[in-house]
Formats: C-alpha cells, sequence, structure tokens
DNA sequence: CGACTGAGTTCGGAATTGAAACTCAGTCCG
DNA sequence: CGGACTGAGTTTCAATTCCGAACTCAGTCG
C-alpha cells in the first residue's frame, strides 16, 4: 500500500495482548472469572449473578475449560452435578482485574465508586506498582520495557504522574 | 438457596469492573488502547495494524473519546485532518494491560511468548504486584481486600503462590 | 406419582460484525 | 487543468453472535 516501507504488526502472529483477549476479551469471560473469585461455582448462579443468557454462559464456560482457566468437576454424585471453578491460571488473572478495578475507581464515568481496593492487613487504598525481583523497587509503567514486540510503551508513555514508582525500596 | 436470602449484586447498579468493561470490555477497544500506547494515532494506521473493520474503527474510535480516554485533535489544517491520542485517563490503562500480557506469557496458550516484559533499567522481567503506602511493602492478591462489593477475593483466592507478596521491598 | 433442581439445549428475532465499495475535501503531479 | 492520490469516514449487505423464553433430561423429594 501507499509507500509505506513501515511493516507493523499484522495478524498473523497474535501478540500477547491479543492472544489473551482471545482467551478471555469478550464482554463476560473476565466477569466470569471475577464471578469465581467471588466464590461462585455453579451455573445457574453464574446465570443468575451476571444476567447472562444461558446458551452464551454454556459457551463461555466451555471455552474457559478448554484454556485452563476453569475446571469442571462433579461436586455430588447422586444426580451428578457439575460446577465451575478457578485453576491457578485462571486465579492468576486477578492482577488484571485489580487493575481494572483500579482504573475504575480513578476514571470510571460518574467518579462514584462503590468499592475501593485496600491492603486487607491494615485497610489502605492500594496502588498497583511493578516489582523488578533484581533491583529489589517498584516502579511505575513508564520503566515498563518491551522485548519482543507485545507492548512497548515507547513513543508517548511519559505522562505518567500518580504511579508510587519505587516509593521507597532503595 | 431456593428462597434466596442472600442478595448476590445484581444489575442493579454496575460495580467498579462491570463499569470498566462496558468502556473498554469489547473484542478492540483495549487493543486500540494498546495501539495508541505503541504511538499510533491515525484512523487508517489504527486500522492497518489491528485489521479492524472501519465502520467498528469509527464507532469504537468515537465512545473512546466520549469516555475521555482518547482524544481527537487536528494535527494539520490544509486538509484538516485528525488524530487520535490517549488522554492521561487512557495510559492509565496500562497497568491493565501489563498484567494482562503478563497473564499470556505465563498461561498463554502454546506457552510461546513473543515478548517479555522487563525493567527498562536493569532487563530484569518484572513481577506485579500492590503497594501499600501505609505498610510500605508490596503484597499480592490473596492480600487485597474489596470493601464495598467491586472485588472481594473471598471464598477461594488463596491458591497463590508466585507472586513477590513482601519480596522486601523495605 | 407429581413437583422440583440443576445443567444444559433449542428455538426465533434483534443487534453486532466484517469486507468491500463509495464519498468528500483537499493536495500533488505533469 | 485534469486525473490520481490521501485520509477519514460512510453506506450496503451478508454472516455472526446474542438474547430471552421455553423446553429437555436425569434424578430426588414428599
Amino acid at each position: 500500500m501507499g509507500g509505506s516501507s513501515e511493516q507493523k504488526s499484522n495478524q498473523r502472529e497474535a501478540t500477547a495482548i491479543e492472544r489473551t483477549l482471545e482467551a478471555v476479551g469478550d464482554r463476560w469471560s473476565i466477569l466470569l472469572v471475577r464471578a469465581g473469585l467471588r466464590g461462585i461455582r455453579r451455573f445457574d448462579d453464574f446465570c443468575a449473578d451476571l444476567g447472562i443468557a444461558r446458551p452464551v454462559l454454556t459457551d463461555r464456560l466451555r471455552r474457559l475449560v478448554r484454556l485452563g482457566i476453569m475446571e469442571r468437576t462433579p461436586y455430588q454424585e447422586k444426580p451428578v452435578r457439575y460446577e465451575y471453578r478457578l485453576t491457578e491460571a485462571g486465579l492468576a488473572l486477578s492482577p488484571a482485574l485489580v487493575a481494572l478495578v483500579r482504573w475504575s475507581e480513578e476514571y470510571g464515568a460518574g467518579g462514584i465508586s462503590d468499592s475501593r481496593l485496600v491492603h486487607s492487613t491494615c485497610g489502605t487504598e492500594l496502588e498497583q506498582a511493578f516489582w523488578c525481583r533484581r533491583c529489589q523497587t517498584t516502579f511505575g509503567p513508564q520503566a515498563v520495557k518491551g522485548v519482543g514486540r507485545g507492548v512497548d510503551a515507547g513513543p508517548q508513555a511519559d505522562v505518567h504522574k500518580d504511579v508510587p514508582a519505587g516509593g521507597s525500596a532503595k
């Protein structure tokens, strides 16, 4: 096309985020994971709690199971009944969920937040940061570099200002 | 169960995550934000880079602007041309993006990762954590408590194991 | 035996996509 | 001057996907 000589990363190989979103990037999957974190496990409960249509729920649960995010196991034998619970991979999505909640708390439309995330041992509102094992410091998104081509907070990721970024830790 | 004495958080009032997902919870919005972080700003570039259909792109960009996640400004006057760039609120979504990338790196299907996130100053792979300003420590998702009803990693959020959680940070 | 549970399925109809072609203003080239 | 080109969108129409409600099926309870 045009004179462009640059080759953007096109669809051939999905990037990390694309792959993640393929798994949980639809309107419901993340909500299902969240429900799972809240302890919901049974079909009808997911259905009632989220207001998701049954056929869609069936499909999503199956996909999450296939992707190893949830597990379907019988919780009683009499009439065999199955429940869905998060696997380790599913639980590992919680940082992402928390990040989304935090965002909504800060920038969400309306501004009113019905829930605040706090550090359970002291009740202080938490901040999110990255942790470098080697340097033993926390730092913000602007010090993250993508090696390869998933995310490189390149050209314009500099406007930040409210991230802990090295709160103390050094 | 039948009588349902428990009041799950139903659809009446959207929870924090629900509100966030309403903004960026569709198949494309997050990808658009990511593209924005990578420096893409122009309509056709978003289109080519993501392979998104034009009508959908139009719609999503408009929504992101309406939600204050992106800004539409002219970048030349001759023939007026507009570009879309992330606002502060948009940039603030990066922790969530990073969390998603991290997840894919660790649990993503296939296992092959085309990008690893590292601490830019030392090249070490980063870990994600939460930071408590008061306690001056980092901690993992299991020590997060939701006050209100957004997320409370309640009943089963205990299986974790690979989060720094207080690595040292002091 | 009849009502009830829990986990799905099977319908239509409604809303969203997606690909490709078309519009429009203005600029560049010969 | 006129045709080709850009960039940012529309329009059109077929193909998906989604929702809501009703239905199935196995097994249990009273």
